[in-house]
DNA sequence: CTTCTAAACGGACTCTACCCCGTTTATATT
DNA sequence: AATATAAACGGGGTAGAGTCCGTTTAGAAG
């Protein structure tokens, strides 16, 4: 009497989620994320148009399912691995940690995770929530006496990957920017952090 | 001999400019962002669509030019108002002052906001270079050690306007919600302000 | 093996942002 | 006033996101 779960995911459907991901994956490699038309992703995959939609909802949902994709595999890292990014070090350097590890990524998905926010702001995906969940940890095991705990995360998550997401990438014309413009980033979150945490001599 | 500026706005222009932001405004009121479109814009200003793309580019122009006009207001006090605020307090002062107001802002006109990165990301606007510029100036006056200040007032810019922009409305389903968010971001700014200051005991 | 039903499928249709380019007009110049 | 020209105008055309709903199918139950 399986009444609890929605049931599993039909064998079909997962054949199918699989092979578009997998056809978008190629689309984006060949002609960047503007070449990933709805349209044309579902006849390449050989299925309607329809499907693609129900699958991801919309365009921008089919770069967030490859982000997460990518996502994983650095999230065990983060729970499970070696520190300072995995447990072990202490909060402070593992923010930081964490910090520079995902502008790395984000500049290396920039393309990808601004598609996956176009004309779908404000519903934040897993994608953003991974930060949003492991800063909250890092801060509640600070030690430091924050006031709303909750909210600074909130700000800090938006420090981490909003300027990746809004600045750097309008000055991507110029091209190697994006480089160094992660390094200055990644220095400046960590004095950020740094002082953050300076600041409570408790 | 008039070759150094591209020769001032034409009579016509300026006059369909004014017209199309007051009819989208009338718009905005009636039927929220969504019924702000190109094409109904432009009949009932009683103007041809092309016209129409030609001022502003694009539709996220429309309301990037909307913002303006509010946040211009709201400049003059920040440039020469009365303290904290205006010039006259400490720059940890003046700086949660000026999140607390720009929070309001915001929140007052999420819709607009968020209808004016719509499809436009990437292009950060006037808008945000207002409080880009202001962070940096409060953050040079403030006698911090920072190493990049630039980069330093980039994440505070996004500390403060991104949660807005990402979380916030997300959430806004709920309805009141938006109005004690608000509150929350904006003492968690002020905590984050402080600590930031603090940490700097030279 | 048959039946049943929820889920998946497909593709025509709609709705809009945005482009193009031939036509019209404001304004500077003579 | 006549002329020249850069700018503005209009609105039909294109493309791509997202919707709808009738049809098909996986897979559970008997």
């Amino acid at each position: 009497m399986p009444l609890g779960r929605p049931r599993a995911e039909r064998a079909d459907a997962k054949r199918n989620r699989l092979r578009l991901l997998a056809v978008a994956r190629e689309m984006l490699a060949e002609s960047g994320p503007g070449g990933v038309t709805m349209d044309a992703l579902a006849e390449r995959a050989g299925l309607g148009k329809g499907t693609v939609f129900r699958r991801f909802g919309t365009r921008a949902g089919i770069f967030k399912a490859l982000l997460e994709e990518e996502a994983r595999r650095f999230q065990e890292l983060v729970l499970a691995g070696p520190p300072p990014l995995g447990p072990g070090a202490g909060p402070a350097e593992r923010l930081v940690a964490y910090g520079r590890v995902r502008i790395a990524f984000l500049i290396d998905n920039i393309d990808v995770a601004r598609a996956a926010m176009e004309r779908d702001l404000g519903r934040p995906a897993v994608e953003v929530d991974m930060t949003l969940v492991h800063l909250r940890m890092l801060l509640a095991q600070s030690g430091l006496g924050v006031r709303d705990p909750e909210s600074l995360a909130v700000q800090l998550a938006a420090a981490l990957e909003g300027p990746l997401l809004l600045y750097v990438t309008s000055a991507r014309a110029v091209g190697t920017d994006a480089e160094e413009a992660g390094v200055r980033l990644a220095d400046a979150w960590q004095d950020l952090v740094e002082r953050l945490f300076r600041s409570d001599s408790k």
